[in-house]
RNA sequence: GCACCCAUAGCUCAGCUGGAUAGAGCAACGGUUUUCUAAACCGUCGGUCUCAGGUUCGAAUCCUGAUGGGUGUACCA
């Protein structure tokens, strides 16, 4: 549309002797009331002509006819220049752009970036909201790859601190050599079942204090449990024989049930970095800082920063015993990650309730000099709510990830088997459509939203399968490749020329042609979102196609070919976005 | 207290780099199948874009203030 813009530029220049750019005009699509298909705003421009809107509009408008070979005619209404183009041109952006081998993605354009995600704990099995986080920092990950980064996508493991010590003290103590086997209970929610019941016998130890006639705070402080968890928490950093076995043998559980959730998530990583590894890093960083005088020292020797003149406030980055704390450990793994890689960009995609470290994090290295903290980016995202509010791990309020995934698949199938759908399909088949469609609903559901809204899920209602759903998407394309298949389409189908394009193609055309836009913005903006309502809008408009024109019966042989390969290309377009969101689109369905 | 985020149809969400009469889906009601997959398509119903000011030819969109909701402001991670 770029020359519809520049022969704009030189219609003002021409008519009003004025140089304007091409930015400072607007243009957009017709809106379907209307007729024509892209319209120029011309109010902005009266300013120049001295004109009224119409008579602006129209000058413009005649001289765009006149000079331009894809405008077939113009009307203006009030200050809108609404500008219809010709058949021919629009089979040419269909032919000779969008139906090109490079189209819908971009080459390499030679940076490095890392998504960070999931970075789960290992005292507990993931639930919804790192269902959200996963299938966010994977979706993110895809669209820069698709944009032409080389993407490193990372997986910081929280496997270190009191809350592991928990989970293996309570074991220890009430688990009588409990294991994924004896059990059959899978890894990580083993090990999550002993931090419940951590959490239980510490508030009975904490009820008889206080009726001992302790305070709260002392006897949350004295219960004889949390001691011993941080007993053991000293012991596991001085390197303790049995304490590293246990945790080590209590790790890999967890990692093993991990695993399992990541390959049905569809999600994977190239680095894994662990907390274990990385929690005394960041302690050069502080000396650094304490030596340029970014940091300063207090009475009592812990290292501080003051952050009071970009508005925000005192910062503590390390103990007055000399120990590390969150944001020493992030400093540290920031540059260890950095130093690895030499990344252009990195996105930390956590809840947004980390809003405020990150921004402290970024400007601290900014202020250390830090050339490559431009390039730092936290993916907030907010949180996922249930009807009855916040989803609480101790109060057993939450979501479990593995039950959702098998409630998703569940409800897949009985939708299949309402619709006599895969009666015929072999059972393997069966299996892997249940579990695409399931997850297809899931993902879409999470990743249609902005990031940054929170999301309410409501179990009871399960993800719909109608409407905008990801199997509405996923039916869209399955039944183009049915199509595709009836009509015996072969890729290799040359340009026959065809005398009209219908309303409904030409939008098609419209849609497919602004996907490389779509794919751009959502990198830009980091939101699957933006490639969400994109596919939606496009299988929407296919469907409407597929209903108002007959493709494999249409009236001439070139209509034909002309039909199945915009279904084929639309097709192609979909997948291609689908995939972007880590989802699946079947064959048949 | 201070800081950040959110507020659009009964519900879940688009639209937000200012443009025409604010759009989808769900729910409710009605219609479409001798024809390429009806998980589809078409229609009806549904709005004080939280409120009040301001900027502008033009504001859901930008600015200010208020209200409501969320989060943070830990020598937890």
């Amino acid at each position: 549309m770029d020359f519809i813009l520049e022969a704009a530029v030189r219609a003002v220049k021409t008519l009003f002797a004025i140089d304007i750019s091409a930015e400072s005009l607007s243009l957009q699509q017709t809106r379907k009331e209307f007729e024509g298909d892209v319209t120029l705003v011309v109010f902005p421009l009266t300013k120049f002509s001295k004109k009224s809107p119409e008579q602006t509009g129209t000058a413009i408008g005649e001289f765009l006819v006149n000079r331009l070979e894809a405008v077939e005619s113009f009307n203006v209404i009030k200050g809108f220049l609404n500008l219809s183009l010709k058949n021919s041109y629009w089979l040419e952006v269909f032919y000779q752009k969008i139906n090109q081998p490079g189209f819908g993605s971009f080459p390499s354009n030679g940076k490095k970036v890392m998504v960070e995600y999931s970075s789960p704990n290992t005292n507990k099995p993931l639930h919804l909201g790192h269902v959200r986080n996963n299938l966010l920092g994977y979706s993110v990950a895809e669209i820069l790859k698709a944009n032409g980064y080389e993407v490193i996508k990372a997986n910081l493991v929280n496997d270190r601190g009191i809350h592991i010590c928990k989970s293996m003290l309570a074991w220890q103590k009430f688990g009588n050599g409990e294991t994924p086997e004896s059990s059959g209970l899978k890894g990580d929610h083993l090990v999550g079942k002993y931090y419940v019941i951590f959490d239980k016998e510490y508030k009975k130890q904490i009820e008889e204090l206080k009726n001992q006639g302790e305070t709260e705070d002392d006897a949350k402080k004295n219960a004889p449990l949390i001691v011993e968890a941080q007993k053991m928490l000293q012991k596991w950093e001085q390197g303790d024989a049995q304490v590293i076995t246990l945790w080590k043998e209590m790790n890999g559980w967890v990692y093993a049930g991990f695993e399992e959730t990541y390959k049905k998530l569809g999600v994977d990583f190239d680095q894994y970095y662990y907390e274990s590894n990385t929690y005394l890093l960041g302690k050069s960083i502080i000396d650094e800082g304490l030596e340029k005088g970014v940091f300063f020292k207090k009475p009592d020797s812990s290292v501080w920063i003051d952050l009071t003149a970009d508005g925000l406030d005192e910062k503590l980055v390390l103990r007055a015993d000399g120990t590390s704390v969150y944001m020493t450990q992030d400093l540290g793994t920031a540059q260890l990650k950095y130093d690895d890689y030499q990344t252009d960009k990195a996105i930390n995609v956590v809840g947004n309730e980390q809003d405020y470290h990150f921004k402290v994090l970024y400007l601290i290295l900014k202020k250390l000099g830090r050339s490559w903290a431009e390039g730092l980016y936290h993916l907030s995202y907010g949180m996922v709510d249930l009807p009855s509010g916040k989803m609480k791990s101790r109060e057993g309020t939450v979501v479990d990830a593995d039950d959702l995934i098998a409630e998703m698949e569940a409800t897949a199938k009985e939708q299949t088997d309402i619709l006599g759908k895969a009666a015929d399909f072999p059972e393997v088949e069966k299996q892997d459509l249940y579990h695409t469609i399931g997850m297809g609903a899931l993902k879409y559901f999470l990743l249609k939203v902005e990031p940054k809204k929170r999301l309410l899920f409501d179990p009871n209602e399960s993800v719909d399968f109608q409407g905008n759903t990801g199997p509405f998407i996923q039916y869209t394309y399955a039944r183009i490749r049915s199509v595709l298949t009836k009509g015996g389409f072969k890729d290799d189908t040359v340009f026959m020329p065809i005398k009209t394009v219908s309303p409904v193609e030409k939008d098609l055309i419209v849609q497919l042609e602004h996907y490389p836009a779509v794919l751009t913005e959502a990198a830009q903006a980091y939101s699957p979102a933006v490639i969400a309502n994109y596919v939606y809008e496009l299988a929407k408009l296919y469907n409407k196609f597929y209903h108002e024109e007959s493709i494999l019966k249409a009236e001439e042989e070139a209509v034909k070919q002309f039909r199945l390969k915009l279904s084929a290309v639309s097709a192609e377009i979909i997948q291609k976005a689908m995939h972007l969101l880590g989802i699946k689109v079947p064959e048949r369905m």
